[in-house]
DNA sequence: TTGTACGCGTTATCAC
DNA sequence: GTGATAACGCGTACAA
């Protein structure tokens, strides 16, 4: 900057001024000062300037695993918000663990503006959060703990669901859940409490994990007991996709003599065979709503609080009536 | 930090050769300064060691789709890398535009170390990674350009694609490529070579996007014409799911009448059905690798060169001998 | 409209 | 082992 200014024989000042376009300028220092940064290639060192500022126009994005789709969808919604409001996204997977967790929260919000979590913290965590002294968007609810959260309304997917099988005559229904995830919870609440109301009990199972793998490994638990349910609901479509591919090389057919469903809607629920009827979690608005809503709270125009989205039931070919060639 | 010093009864730098631990202190110092660091909850500010030191220990990520597969599992891989090598990771998901490519990259190049960076760029743009003056690690061929490249050998892999299609005795080959990719011409290259060296030609078109739907979109061009193929090799595992779904949903059933078959092996061609029959691109692979090298150049420890990994053939479900009910 | 001078929070260099 | 102090490259009062 100094080399501009001497080049085009103004002050350092100036050419603040310039580059910050905060101002007019006569139209011969205008155009020395166009030169003269064309000529040397210069450009504004955004370390020096965030020092003085105190923005880096950068948000931290930090999520499970980036291989379950819903997350990619986040980040994908996050990124291109990001980038029409010119920030740069600092990107963490945490890959689900959530050792040294705070720690690298902490470092990492010295770095960036503000904060797009989730995390499988227990509740009584999320004050790290708050203390982080940076802007937070957390995925999950958490809005008395001073946080802003975004996420889609869990308990009214599962009724949605819930109430399609029983209106497809499922009475012995299944749920294929994951209680490590924050969101397990309401899912599993919604569904046992549908069900229940129809007069019928909801069958619990848990998964290790929220993955295709899992998804394979807990059909002999679900589907070989003496009762078979004859609907399974998976926390997550990872999980009911591996769970169909294994139940049918058991020789079971599905929906025929099972019906399956998932929750978020992954691009690849659309390409199963059969295809997989899910509720669509919003997750490609979730990430973007979240990074419009940490800039606003960044910029001060809006106070905490929490957000939800409305799920959307998509029916699809793994849910169906019973068939009468079936096992009940 | 003055803060520090002053409570501390030490100067500022004895302040900072502590945090940095590159030095022994005499007890008591030692003593005074965790407990000034600890009540005053101290941390060193990034941003202005970043400053003086030249160095922001952050890497930028740029891929072109984070909803591919492949792409996720390179951002996978980097980043388990990055936190054991103590780095950050700057994402940007370009969404497989190039307008303004250059301008991003010479922003970004200004807040880290290094890149890592994915791009349909032209080779003759390809100078401008050299430009930008920080060390960059480049996913397909580049070293020409003084730019370190990372790949995985598309040639081969279509080569061990087509023998093995040519084993099972299939002769009407099939390529589905998509020409705005930049290993589209090697896997082409590759599997047209082999195919002609067994006295064959193949058969050659062109999807208008790698995904899911623009695969099933190819259904009508390659196996509704006059002469249907009886393998088709698609440019990806997504246009080869979305092509074998629709072709399905055809009345056409995979692998007895047309064998399918892709490249990268993510997660999901395990869990089609039939299976996908693919080539593992090492993605994942890929991505530490990229980040590795990439700091080693950082460091001054590694020249720019050229770097394969060996793809692995995947056999599953979707090639097969021809059946004799097929078509021809 | 333009220039001067200070400060942002560190690390590095030199003394002691 | 420890302390002064000069950078690092900017933004911004304040004065002109």
């Amino acid at each position: 900057m100094r080399d501009v200014a001497r080049t085009a024989g103004v002050s350092i000042a100036t050419v603040s001024r310039f580059v910050n376009g905060v101002q007019r300028f006569t139209e011969s220092t205008e155009q020395r000062l166009r030169d003269a940064i064309d000529t040397l290639g210069f450009s504004v060192d955004p370390l020096a300037r965030s020092m003085i500022t105190g923005r880096t126009n950068t948000i931290a994005v930090v999520i499970l695993d980036i291989r379950n789709p819903h997350f990619t969808g986040i980040v994908k919604g996050a990124n291109r918000k990001a980038q029409q409001l010119g920030y740069n996204l600092l990107f963490v997977d945490t890959g689900e663990r959530l050792s040294a967790e705070g720690d690298m929260l902490r470092d990492l919000s010295r770095r960036v503006d503000g904060l797009i979590v989730s995390s499988r913290m227990p509740d009584a965590a999320l004050s790290t959060l708050r203390d982080l002294d940076k802007p937070v968007v957390f995925f999950g609810r958490a809005s008395q703990h001073g946080v802003h959260s975004v996420s889609a309304d869990g308990r009214a997917a599962a009724i949605m669901l819930a109430r399609h099988l029983l209106d497809l005559g499922h009475r012995r229904i299944a749920y294929l859940g994951y209680p490590g995830a924050r969101w397990d919870g309401e899912r599993r609440a919604g569904l046992v409490e549908t069900v229940k109301k129809a007069g019928c009990e909801a069958l619990l199972f848990n998964a290790e994990s929220p993955t295709l793998e899992a998804g394979e490994k807990a059909v002999g638990e679900v589907l070989m007991g003496e009762a078979r349910p004859d609907a399974v609901v998976c926390f997550n479509d990872m999980l009911a996709l591996g769970f169909m591919k294994q139940a049918q090389a058991a020789g079971i057919r599905i929906p025929e003599q099972v019906s399956v469903a998932g929750f978020d809607d992954i691009p690849f629920a659309r390409f199963s065979s059969p295809t997989l009827t899910t509720v669509d979690m919003q997750s490609e608005a979730m990430g973007e709503l979240a990074l419009s809503r940490l800039v606003e709270l960044i910029d001060g125009s809006l106070d905490a609080s929490e957000e939800r989205l409305s799920p959307r039931l998509m029916l699809r070919q793994s849910t169906a009536r019973k068939d009468s060639n079936g096992q009940y």
